[in-house]
DNA sequence: CGCCCCCTTGAGCCGTGTCAACTAATGTGG
DNA sequence: CCACATTAGTTGACACGGCTCAAGGGGGCG
């Protein structure tokens, strides 16, 4: 039996409807986080998941001898805190990129455990997905792929696809795609010069979406020499 | 906030405590299975989770291009078919590895449904871990990482320790790892040649558990180059 | 203005994938 | 039971991608 994937959609786990109009304005009664405050601390306890209202969120786990490793951002529409179906205690710490904002969900009812049991069932396939990546496509081959995903994220919440800004710096990113920060810019080097995009830091223009989308597809073949 | 984590425990999803005992003899009433028989095909639909009780499994999934990636191993205590929680459709194949047994659990309660909850759970940390050590560790500390793993494993099902027969074969084992089968061979002949273990294709002793247990520790150093 | 941090660019090295050849193990049919 | 075919595992040679180290811009903020 084969799988039919698409290159790498679901990496921003957006399982919530999308919520275009209302993350313009910031509702009332929601928390707000400003830019490297955290929303949830590695090893605390959280009683309550929260749903992602507006902003952007970066988890990630640090060890023992310093170095941390980026889990994955969460966007407008993403759920965090699937502990809370088990004893409640967060193996990841998670922050805000930039000015954020998230709703408690206090009820933890039926539909409530349905969300994060699909979220966690995302999670799970998101990371198969990124070990193959990582382990199959080169360089340009796994920026691509983030970059159509998304750009997908964004035209599934009503914003442009192929104009928008990046919540998270290189660091973050190069940390995201399993890179180092310079290997990350060379990447983005190369789909600027063969005129795939332009990018200057966090802003990026998608030039020629096709050939982007081709050069995340080609990612599954053995393209790791061959991009 | 920095969390602690063992070198990798957890690869092997024991939740449910040892069944050593009745490990041995196979119980009348559960599905036997033969080596390279399926118990799960990809894009099929199941309708109640599975409790391995002898034998071995591999999860895997097939991609569009042709290779295929390996997902995990499975023994006795493992329990398999989360997808059950949601619209049970799953999105990788499972094969028995060796004639293995398996108890289809028939009421979804709540027992069942944390125990699944929990295996989610397990099975991210796991996959964010061995995204981690991919990163960041060298051959030989991917392979000694995971026979410590299998080892403890082994142990806590009431097994030696230090001597066991590995169910997958090595382009699995490969695979698993995320190398290539000519890489982990070289991997095993330099921990042979350094005295910590022998192995005869499938037959593995481990002669210096300490020492591989180290090499497995210092793993996420940036060890990618010194060993 | 000047400091700092982030990003970029260059040079060189090392680990691992690939290709190819050889051996060992397994299975098959006569 | 042996000869053969087939697959799995090992070993060697080689090339190449990405990491590391080091230095050079560029933008934000005090």
């Amino acid at each position: 039996m084969t799988i039919h994937t698409q290159p790498h959609s679901h990496v921003f786990t957006d399982s919530y409807l999308p919520v275009a109009g209302s993350a313009a304005g910031i509702p009332s009664g929601n928390r707000i986080l400003r830019r490297h405050e955290h929303l949830i601390h590695a090893g605390a306890r959280i009683r309550h998941p929260y749903l992602v209202i507006s902003g952007a969120f970066k988890s990630y786990v640090n060890y023992e001898n310093g170095d941390s490793q980026v889990l994955g951002f969460h966007v407008p529409g993403s759920v965090l805190g699937y502990e809370v179906l088990l004893d409640g205690y967060c193996s990841c710490s998670v922050v805000a990129l930039d000015t954020s904002s998230v709703k408690r969900l206090d009820s933890l009812d039926e539909d409530t455990r349905r969300l994060l049991t699909e979220n966690m069932c995302n999670e799970i396939q998101r990371l198969s997905r990124q070990l193959h990546l990582e382990r199959k496509c080169c360089t340009d081959a796994r920026l691509a792929a983030f970059l159509i995903d998304y750009s997908d994220s964004q035209g599934r919440r009503g914003y442009s696809r192929n104009e928008f800004i990046l919540p998270m710096g290189r660091r973050d990113l190069a940390g995201y795609l399993g890179l180092a920060p310079e290997t990350l810019s060379r990447g983005f080097r190369r789909l600027r010069d063969r005129g795939i995009l332009t990018a200057s830091t966090n802003h990026v223009k998608l030039l020629s979406p096709e050939r982007l989308r081709n050069i995340a597809g080609v990612a599954s073949d053995r393209a790791r020499q061959r991009c």
